[in-house]
RNA sequence: GGCAUCAUGGCCGAGCGGCUAGGCAGCGGUCUGCAAAACCGUCUACAGCGGUUCGAAUCCGCUUGAUGCCUCCA
């Protein structure tokens, strides 16, 4: 039996502003779509954590039992600077700055955004199209919308009527903005634009004669708007309606608006079911701009090569930290806050190694089953890793307890605590273990095999009472960063990371 | 200026009307030759002012502040 059938998810759906049950559109199928990133510098730390939030989705899904396909595109055209008005393509810009191809400015971001995305042990989505790969899925769509009147072409470029869409749907529900107050508020200077209205928006845009960056269309040789990819790959891969739509909070309006739009144009119904957006990140409290140095760079995280940062981090530790936070919540990241992280990070896996030489007993004084399903509760509502963590959390205490012979437990419940905490650390979380991870190197095996050397020395120096020596041993390795821990069954050492 | 979201203890962060969040730090223990590490135990909250209710961090109103979008930065 799938793990669907017996737990209920409720998500919190943007559209409706309230948590829902979730009910996939065909049985044990899932169709999700995220908004990937603009490939015209290096991936954000914003966009981490709210791909991290979907990868949590994605993985908690599939962990049910349900068969996920997972979309998520790379914008490598049509994103222009400034959405409202004459703006340039960002790819376009960053490949004039740079005297370099846009292709090449794609091909350069696109590795970036796939190495730092891996190295946080993200899953990779089912399916990750990108724009200039549906010209024609665009290019139709825009006929269509033309043909049903929700449309006009200008000049070779081609807009939405919002305007007129407007008075036959309902423009706004999904940022409860209405079209009145849009255009009311208006602080937009008249520029040279050739929409009809502010609020309209490009379908297609001509292109410059200088511009790259063109494809044949029935209006110009130009290339198609920034909302319209969207729209024709989620419909391309997942059909005219599908389950789950994501992205980060900041894209809620307008580009998600815009794709309500368009699609409830062509198809006369909303495309989504549910909506689910991911909040942001600040640093020290504040937002994140490159503009006042308030910024860090994913890769710096590892190098810890950042002003904000006392030293560097593992991947674990951030994606732990990350996770630590429910999605829907800002998240402030700071140097204290990751180093608290990492101690509760550690404190974890090495209550999974403890667990490992656990005795047990012929009764258990704890209620595992119960435990377990308080997991999946903290997950099924509304996908609450902070609250897993806890519960999680619980398990190292109820472990060490065990190791004291405070708790006791059966061998059937420890195997089910131990798959349990596995299943959720890992395949749920998407952490993995620190000694799984790592590999033992030659070189990690010959400083194993020194250092246990000089603790056996240290102790030789301990039996005679020569505390100098064995002290002397002591702090000279913590200095080079190899921290002894006399426990009551010998010395164990870590090397600092 | 408009729309929206939010404001929790030293720090991070759950909480969706009554019942312990959790992590880190601090403090008290256990362990230790002394430490460190590890483990156990434990204290300090609910932005302000009103209201609803038997009862509010949790609902409503106002005030203040923050964040996102509208206007380059996810």
């Amino acid at each position: 039996m799938q793990l669907y059938l017996s737990q209920e998810i409720q998500l919190y759906n943007s559209i409706s502003g309230k948590k829902e049950k979730f009910t996939p559109i065909n049985e044990g199928y899932v169709g999700m779509y995220v908004c990937g990133p603009t490939v015209y510098s290096n991936v954000h730390l914003g966009n981490v954590r709210t791909f991290m939030s979907f990868d949590l989705v994605f993985r908690y899904l599939k962990h049910l039992g349900y068969k996920v396909r997972y979309v998520r595109n790379i914008t490598d055209a049509g994103h222009l600077e400034n959405d409202a008005d004459e703006g340039e393509d960002r790819i376009a810009k960053k490949a004039r700055l740079e005297q370099i191809e846009p292709m090449e400015v794609v091909q350069r971001y696109t590795v970036d955004f796939h190495t730092i995305l891996d190295k946080f042990n993200f899953l990779p989505p089912s399916i990750e199209p990108t724009a200039t790969g549906h010209i024609i899925e665009q290019i139709e769509i825009i006929k269509d919308i033309l043909e049903k009147g929700y449309a006009y072409e200008i000049n070779g470029s081609v807009y939405f009527d919002v305007i007129k869409y407007n008075e036959a749907h309902k423009y706004g529900t999904l940022s409860k903005r209405n079209v009145e107050d849009m255009i009311h508020n208006t602080r937009e200077l008249d520029g040279q634009s050739d929409k009809k209205n502010p609020q309209d928006f490009a379908l297609w845009k001509k292109a410059e004669p200088q511009h790259i960056m063109r494809w044949p269309s029935p209006w110009s040789d130009g290339f198609p708007g920034w909302h319209l990819e969207c729209t024709a790959m989620s419909t391309k891969y997942l059909g005219e309606k599908f389950d789950i739509h994501g992205g980060g909070m900041d894209l809620k309006f307008p580009h998600h608006e815009c794709e309500i739009a368009q699609a409830e144009a062509c198809n006369g119904h909303s495309p989504v079911n549910y909506w689910m957006h991911a909040n942001m990140l600040t640093l020290n409290g504040k937002k994140m701009a490159k503009s006042t140095g308030n910024n860090i760079l994913p890769g710096e995280l590892f190098t810890g090569n950042n002003s904000n940062l006392s030293k560097a981090y593992s991947a674990n530790v951030v994606r732990f930290f990350i996770l630590q936070a429910h999605y829907r919540s800002i998240l402030d990241f700071s140097d204290d806050a990751l180093l608290a992280a990492e101690k509760g990070y550690n404190r974890l896996m090495e209550a999974l190694k403890t667990a490992k030489s656990l005795a047990t007993s012929n009764t258990s004084s704890f209620d595992v089953e119960n435990w377990k399903q308080s997991c999946y509760n903290a997950m099924n509502d509304d996908f609450n890793s902070p609250i897993l963590i806890a519960n999680l959390f619980e398990g190292v205490k109820l472990i060490n307890l065990i190791k004291d012979g405070k708790e006791s437990i059966t061998q059937e419940d420890l195997d089910l605590l131990l798959s349990t905490m596995h299943n959720f650390l890992f395949d749920v979380l998407g952490l993995t273990s620190t000694s799984e991870g790592n590999q033992s190197t030659g070189n990690e095996n010959a400083l194993s095999g020194t250092v246990e050397l000089l603790i056996k020395l240290r102790n030789e120096a301990r039996a005679d009472k020569n505390w100098a020596l064995s002290d002397q041993i002591r702090d000279e390795l913590l200095a080079l960063g190899i921290q002894l821990k006399d426990g009551k069954d010998g010395t164990t050492f870590t090397v600092a990371s």
